[in-house]
DNA sequence: GCATATTTGTCCGTATGTATA
DNA sequence: CTATACATACGGACAAATATG
């Protein structure tokens, strides 16, 4: 009954994602059920590593393995979770090299959208300040995982000023792939508390049209996210 | 103990398989389905529009609908099908809105990797060379199709030089979508032949070193040819 | 607008193949 | 090597939605 490896089949979190499966009614099964995994996979609950069972997971979540597969599938295809032949799924666990890869690409996209922008008014930068805002009373409130989450929002709405669908749907499977990093180091607060200052930063400059200048902060300012990242995700490594 | 099994039914949609890609047998039969309609779709054999149906394509391709439907989730993912629910599978259409967000994805993409290479060796460039030696044949010969395949290689080449999975996904898909647009249009020899050449002029840059005017050419490069697809695709919409 | 036929969405049971203890 | 657990794939069934006349 103990294992070592964290297993989905523990009681406690098969009765609470229950209940999540029942609360949601629209769209198809499959991508219900795909939504209350990616929620949970995202904040950490299911950490890298774990392996999910087809049969107790469908059984957890009242639909059967064909549905849960395609459930699998669309996560999969988003990259929150691996899937191996013959062995089942897992959350993966996100290597130095990827890290890497992760942060290259959000510099060549993210600073990419910022240059090629031409104009800019105050309401389009709203979702922006309220992404700010609700990191400010999260980091007031200690809740750095919350900080967490409003950076990723802020950096989502960045991209979003492109208007561009398929920009935005792979700055969204990337920053998800990224908080699978965030969960295993050990200090949220180190990792996410500086840029709350930095995102306002950015914000000003577009606000002011400076957008060549922008991006040029934005590239180091994701290359120090970088380097702290790989720092805490090594230190974690040898501990 | 004696494993003789010699299944006749498996063995029938393997042949069948077998003549249309030269199958993989790593890999699942999904998606080795999916390989077969990716290319169907890609080379143009299923125009957009088309609807695909699980009962008839299941029968010609020899396996079950469950199995189709992975098939089908997969290039879904790809951008290569569109789902409408309880409606069923279709070779997406693309709109003009859509190209071009396609196009300045590429930009920022390919732009963004070309811009930051840097140093480069002729071995690294290899890939380029043989498509560019790939589009020429093409040309020769007339096969103005043949000739869209090597540029579109040529392209995913330039973007595997950064290094990153990741881009290389990316950028697979993206060309892959935007070969959609190129089959609906009326001269492909038109949208295809003048690029040989700026191909040519781009790996001289590359070969040269000068990555940031590299990166310029093809900004203005992809904006041409987007300038040209769009006109096309007017054309085609009228007519 | 209505009734019918077709197609998709979902689930189940089972057989087979594969990886792991 | 054997045994077990699990993923893969198939075919059938029924409900639900859509298309068709």
């Amino acid at each position: 009954m103990t294992e070592v490896v964290a297993v989905v089949s523990s009681d406690q979190w098969l009765a609470s994602i229950a209940q999540d499966a029942e609360s949601l009614d629209r769209s198809s099964t499959a991508e219900r059920i795909a939504d209350v995994l990616r929620r949970r996979i995202t904040e950490g609950e299911l950490p890298p590593g774990t392996r999910m069972s087809e049969a107790s997971l469908g059984a957890a979540l009242g639909v059967s393995r064909n549905t849960l597969r395609e459930a699998f599938r669309l996560l999969a295809h988003e990259g929150l979770l691996v899937h191996q032949l013959h062995r089942g799924v897992f959350v993966p666990e996100l290597s130095e090299a990827e890290l890497r890869d992760l942060y290259q690409l959000r510099r060549t996209l993210e600073c990419g959208v910022v240059r090629s922008l031409s104009a800019m008014d105050d309401e389009r930068l709203q979702p922006l300040v309220a992404d700010l805002d609700a990191a400010r009373a999260a980091a007031g409130a200690g809740d750095w995982p919350g900080v967490g989450t409003a950076n990723m929002r802020f950096h989502e709405h960045l991209v979003a000023l492109a208007g561009n669908r398929r920009m935005d749907e792979i700055a969204r499977r990337l920053l998800a792939e990224l908080r699978l990093a965030f969960h295993v180091v050990a200090s949220p607060r180190a990792l996410h508390e500086s840029y709350v200052a930095r995102n306002r930063g950015l914000l000003e400059l577009l606000r002011g049209g400076e957008f060549a200048r922008a991006a040029d902060d934005l590239d180091t300012y994701l290359h120090d996210s970088e380097a702290e990242l790989l720092t805490a995700h090594r230190t974690r490594s040898t501990a």
